[in-house]
DNA sequence: TGAAATGTTGGGGCG
DNA sequence: ACGCCCCAACATTTC
């Protein structure tokens, strides 16, 4: 073929990706574009922090690929409108672009393809951000997985695909009349303190975040994961895997390279099996996409859950007199990014202490995270509340005080996020609640509920529904 | 990738 | 010395 666009979506990088290589390598002309789609940046789902990761993702791919001599083109617009307008231009004879697994992406990619195809214009989507798709791992019956130990065996029994090859340079030069809108430098997304986040975006950040962590942390993962406090007990790849500024297969070929010299490898393993999650979170949203709509377990659709929204507004804001907690929410909202061991803790405070529905902590996460994804977030909200796929029982709660002082024993993580209390020790700061002189002097709300109690109406809750 | 309630055991204080 | 009680520590059951 002569000249082929490839579209970006969630693959922000020039390297091990699929579509982008097949696109390069059968073509004389290859066309990047990127389009700002109003479907997704106006949806409520949408958050500065994520629309700055990706801003920044984007410049860092223009200059990537300007090294190697092409030009990505970004336009603006209903994507398949703006795909064929481009490929008229440019008597381009195909689009290829890597699969997403979304059920909004799946809808626009099969409208995609049917327009291209009305305008004679071949559409070729390709697998790349996941290992194995929703209908590649299935029982023995057939069926998809819906508990994830035997799925992560069937996944770790299967082979390791290598990464995909870079391209190389333009072989020929785009037509310099071809458009492209410029990337707003001054977008109000960039100006908003959720911009500010700790994440370097673009592949060679995803890289350098790969290359540290895999250097010495990830062996430590199994025991470090469950402590906030800790810097590098975590990856922090979670943005990079979220916009395809890395690929998985890149991240595991790196891991065997460092796993072939170690006898011991549980800190790998745990950390492969994190990934595996998600893979099969992914899986479980492509073969059921209602979860994004509601309970997995449909009977769970009739739980009368009865917080309020003043409850919701002060989880929200980090004010419920919960240390734990509150430190958790106060890091995402002014960072964008949360640890995997504090979503656990915040998602069961809102569902079982607050009674709350996990939607709408779900949607808070979405607009909030830096990484919000989905699949990824529908899982492990369905997860917490006891809703979904191999879920935590209903009747496993966490006790956020316990919780407290078992994974921020030292309050080191509470006090760097909730000031009213950074001159106690862990002590007194754990359980500052049965002490109410001296809560009332740090000027720190005192408990919005009692969890003994709301543990019960909550068990209650589920029980009128099962009863049912 | 729990926590709370309940049950069991055994050491030690004490009359 | 003995039985009783207390209670921590651990185990089991229940949600």
């Amino acid at each position: 073929m002569h000249t082929v666009i490839h579209w970006f979506r969630r693959d922000l990088r020039i390297s091990d990706n699929t579509a982008l290589h097949e696109a390069w390598n059968r073509s004389q002309i290859l066309i990047p574009v990127f389009i700002w789609d109003d479907a997704i940046l106006r949806s409520p789902d949408v958050g500065p922090a994520r629309v700055a990761f990706l801003l920044r993702s984007l410049e860092a791919l223009a200059r990537n690929l300007e090294t190697l001599g092409h030009r990505l083109i970004v336009r603006h617009g209903p994507p398949a409108e703006q795909l064929v307008r481009i490929a008229q231009q440019t008597k381009a004879a195909a689009v290829f672009t890597n699969r997403d697994y979304e059920p909004y992406s799946v809808h626009r990619d099969r409208h995609a393809a049917a327009e291209l195809y009305q305008a004679g214009v071949y559409f070729e989507s390709f697998k790349d951000s996941v290992l194995w798709e929703g209908k590649e791992i299935l029982t023995q019956a057939g069926a998809p997985y819906t508990v994830f130990t035997p799925y992560s065996k069937a996944w770790r029994a299967r082979p390791r695909p290598a990464p995909v090859p870079r391209i190389g340079p333009a072989k020929r030069q785009l037509d310099p009349s071809l458009s492209s809108l410029p990337l707003p430098q001054d977008s109000s997304a960039l100006d908003h303190p959720l911009s500010q986040s700790l994440f370097p975006a673009g592949e060679h950040a995803a890289q350098a975040a790969l290359k540290h962590f895999v250097q010495s942390a990830v062996h430590q993962y199994d025991e470090d994961r469950n402590f906030p406090a800790k810097e590098s007990g975590t990856s922090r790849l979670s943005p990079h895997l979220r916009f395809g500024t890395i690929n998985i297969r890149t991240i595991l070929h790196r891991l065997t390279q460092v796993a072939a010299d170690r006898p011991v490898q549980r800190g790998i393993q745990v950390w492969e099996s994190e990934l595996i999650w998600r893979e099969f979170y992914l899986q479980i949203l492509a073969n059921f996409p209602r979860v994004a709509t509601g309970n997995f377990r449909p009977e769970y659709d009739q739980l009368e859950w009865s917080g309020t929204d003043e409850q919701f507004q002060a989880w929200c804001a980090g004010r419920t007199g919960f240390p734990i907690v509150d430190a958790a929410m106060r890091c995402l909202n002014a960072t964008g990014w949360m640890h995997n061991r504090l979503r656990m803790i915040v998602a069961m405070f809102l569902t079982k202490d607050l009674l709350i529905s996990w939607q709408r902590g779900e949607r808070y996460f979405m607009r909030q995270l830096v990484d919000g994804d989905l699949a990824a977030n529908n899982g492990g909200w369905q997860w917490s509340a006891g809703t979904g796929t191999d879920a935590a029982p209903y009747f496993r709660i966490f006790n956020p005080v316990t919780q407290g002082e078992k994974f921020d024993p030292s309050g080191e993580f509470i006090r760097q996020w909730v000031p009213e209390l950074s001159q106690l020790d862990s002590k007194q700061l754990h359980r500052l609640a049965d002490n109410p002189l001296l809560l009332s002097r740090t000027g720190y709300p005192p408990p919005l509920i009692d969890h003994a109690r709301q543990r019960e109406k909550c068990l209650a809750m589920f029980k009128a529904v099962k009863g049912a």
